[in-house]
DNA sequence: TCATGAAGCGGAACCTATTCCGTTTTCGTG
DNA sequence: CACGAAAACGGAATAGGTTCCGCTTCATGA
């Protein structure tokens, strides 16, 4: 099982916090120590119900007891369930952009644009498919609200900026398109109800970069 | 405002009714009246508030009373909220359907492959974008129990064979890769939060149909 | 150290979707 | 027409996410 460092993964996936934003947009004041804490209680907890009986099943009121907290307290420091989900996704995530920006090629730099995000997008759809569960959960929130979290902007950015190299018309709306084919949803459809396996999925996607690379 | 035929406009699009599928399948025994009567209240009574308050401010039980029926009535007729929304969508639908299956080209038979499937696109995006509230509501089921609406399996029969007469690799998954880019979020997010008019979103979304039609 | 106001806390209350189940209506049969 | 089973009904009850708000704890600075 992974680890989320106790006592201060929190996130650093924005996720919209009702409060203060904590790692999207610059530091302000430090967080009271108790919140702190809280935070991290409240990811391990969750993290070990949601591995023990499947997201779907685990309540907020069950995430906010085995904690030792309430449930206001799990609301402020993350918005919704999902957006606890993102937040437990968050260490994954921040690996895997870590390798995006300064890894070696092919997903990091100095690999041509395409094979850059060919690599991106079979990366990408291991690391969904890892955490399908909380991906799926993740997505959950209102309409549109994953697009704000800083953590898809940066997918976008980097798969605009590849597909803009690589001479691709509109790279902004194929960018959003193939993120839409990585989706949690799609993954999950392709993996569970057409029993694909992920190499298959993943070749397949890496095909549809290279086509919307194409002028 | 449209008519959804009081009695019968009914739905066609399947949903995946709890008691019997009314269309997606052969048709078993004849409905009860009573019954018939009820979907019928129950599709007016929510076309009228939907366009009154908007699709997210109407609750089930708002309108169970605006039809004069239980919410029970609501669930057993639909199956969920969601439910409740594609069977409004599917006149609309319907239409498309025809068009694309026995109209005039390029959206109808007669076209090169490429430009039918570019059509489909253009056609299907403006579609969503008109009926964006439903679309998003109808897309608020369970984690992929869109894909297995009857009518979804249609588009996606409908692309993976043009895909496939294009020569393109992987018609199965591209087919549902470039309906996962015509989903409402995706729509939502570039016309309301890019500002984006749907001509560019069609234009885009018709280039990248060509892209991936390429072997 | 103490006062003070902001930040955080807990958990009851709220809002809705959805389920359950006893009652009513239909419809085919005798 | 009367019956009985099946299909529908209605609406109270349930469940779980989210909000609210009065109370506590922390951080600051005098």
């Amino acid at each position: 099982m992974k680890e989320v460092s106790g006592t201060d993964s929190a996130l650093s996936t924005g996720v919209s916090l009702p409060v203060h934003g904590q790692g999207e947009a610059g530091a302000e004041r430090s967080r009271r120590v108790d919140a702190v804490r809280n935070q991290g209680k409240v990811l391990d907890a969750a993290e070990r119900l949601f591995a023990r009986d499947g997201v779907e099943r685990v309540t907020m009121q069950a995430v906010a007891k085995e904690a030792g907290v309430g449930v206001g307290t799990l609301y402020r420091g993350f918005g919704n369930k999902a957006g606890l989900a993102m937040a437990l996704l968050g260490e994954r995530e921040r690996q895997f952009q870590e390798l995006m920006i300064s890894g070696p090629p092919p997903l990091g730099p100095g690999a041509e644009p395409t094979d850059r995000l060919t690599a991106f997008v079979a990366g990408y759809a291991e690391l969904v498919a890892d955490q399908l569960e909380l991906v799926l959960l993740s997505q959950t929130a209102a309409p549109g609200a994953r697009f704000r979290s800083g953590a898809h902007a940066l997918w976008r950015t980097h798969c605009r900026h590849l597909l803009s190299l690589a001479g691709a018309p509109s790279p902004e709306l194929r960018a959003d398109a193939l993120l839409a084919a990585l989706s949690g949803e799609m993954i999950a459809h392709w993996l569970t109800e057409q029993d694909r396996n992920l190499a298959e999925i993943t070749d397949a996607l890496a095909g549809m970069a290279r086509a919307l690379s194409t002028k």
